[in-house]
DNA sequence: GTTTAATTTAAACAATTGTTTAATTTTGTA
DNA sequence: TACAAAATTAAACAATTGTTTAAATTAAAC
């Protein structure tokens, strides 16, 4: 599927706003008001509000999945492999913050059945791409034989999705008083906290 | 503030609703019709929509704070302190599910600007508890020093949430293919896994 | 038992919702 | 230039939204 300029326009817009105030709590008016286009666009591009969901989703489903195919081959040890992939998954997830907020409340309702099949494989494969980073380590004897790894990115994303969305109170808590301190903090503190979590974890005995 | 019967009864069904299909997407007259009152009810009670949701929140925040003064006093290691919170926040978070999808929303929307101040002293007094067991762990050795308190409850809340969020998919994933299975897989595994995990960065030599 | 207050109701209100229509303008092609 | 297709528009559509009204019913107080 591809879309021209004026459609990226609109799905850009659409996905602020749905992230901002929800997909019910968007009209398909302030959509055109702030897009700059007549209200009959968004039907006639897209067919309605919930088909433009979709093809946002689509649109942006594909930028999470973890490019890391050459982290498998690097000559480097599976605890800054480890160290890599979260760094990179925390990054990734940062940029498409939005979209993680529309889904985390779309995954929950009951009102909208939006196909999230391609969403649910690309988890799939990030998966995959976690087990054998571990096995690699548990082989070397550096990481534990007992890890539940399905558990392991609900900490990751759990824990950065939880960050943002209690912002205002970590901005307080932390003294966090400009976007760039925020943004830092993620990019260090938190980036650091969540390597040290998994790597305890890891090599933790039991 | 005090609620008679039918205002509760209100509230639990709104709760549910705003839960399942957020606040945006449930309808007064939906409320309305399964609490089985008429929808002029809810501006008598409540005043309109959005101070039922305030009342909502402020009925239910109290309940989201931890009850665990006598753990402070108990005899057991900081060690046990530890996995008992965990244990008690996680059932907690579980019971209050409903309210804490509702406070994700709320949390992270402009839209409206309800009153979130009780909710944020509440974890500020939660977090003072797990700072005092962990500074007695490591008073005693058994911690180690350089620990980021303020970022241990994301990791627990976060996970939690996360789960929750992609129910399907780790219901998929797990094969938990029964509420019961569910319910004991986070009252067990997922438990046991968060304890594990907090229980390695407190315990985990950088 | 009468009066007053609290509760409950159906109906009406205006505003907003997503979508469609039909006319107009712009663009691309021969 | 002439034509056809695509893009854009304002207006209208019916449905739904939260809220209010004013009447009716119930409960409480004296």
């Amino acid at each position: 599927m591809e879309f021209n300029e004026k459609q990226i326009e609109i799905l850009l817009v659409a996905e602020q706003l749905f992230a901002e105030e929800g997909f019910d709590g968007t009209s398909v008016r302030e959509i055109a008001k702030i897009a700059n286009i007549n209200v009959a666009m968004i039907s006639y591009y897209f067919g309605s509000k919930e088909k433009l969901l979709e093809a946002l989703v689509l649109y942006r489903i594909s930028g999470m999945q973890l490019h890391l195919e050459s982290l498998s081959t690097e000559d480097i040890s599976p605890i800054e492999k480890i160290e890599k992939l979260i760094s990179y998954y925390i990054h990734r997830i940062n940029s498409n913050r939005c979209m993680y907020q529309i889904l985390h409340f779309e995954l929950s309702t009951t009102k909208r059945e939006i196909n999230l099949e391609a969403f649910t494989q690309v988890k799939k494969n990030n998966l995959i791409l976690l087990e054998n980073i571990i096995t690699e380590g548990q082989l070397q004897g550096l990481f534990q034989p007992n890890i539940n790894v399905a558990l392991i990115p609900p900490i990751i994303i759990g824990t950065i999705t939880h960050f943002h969305m209690n912002k205002h109170y970590y901005v307080d808590l932390l003294h966090l008083d400009s976007d760039e301190k925020y943004e830092n903090y993620i990019a260090n503190e938190l980036t650091k906290h969540i390597q040290k979590t998994i790597k305890a974890l890891l090599i933790y005995e039991d």
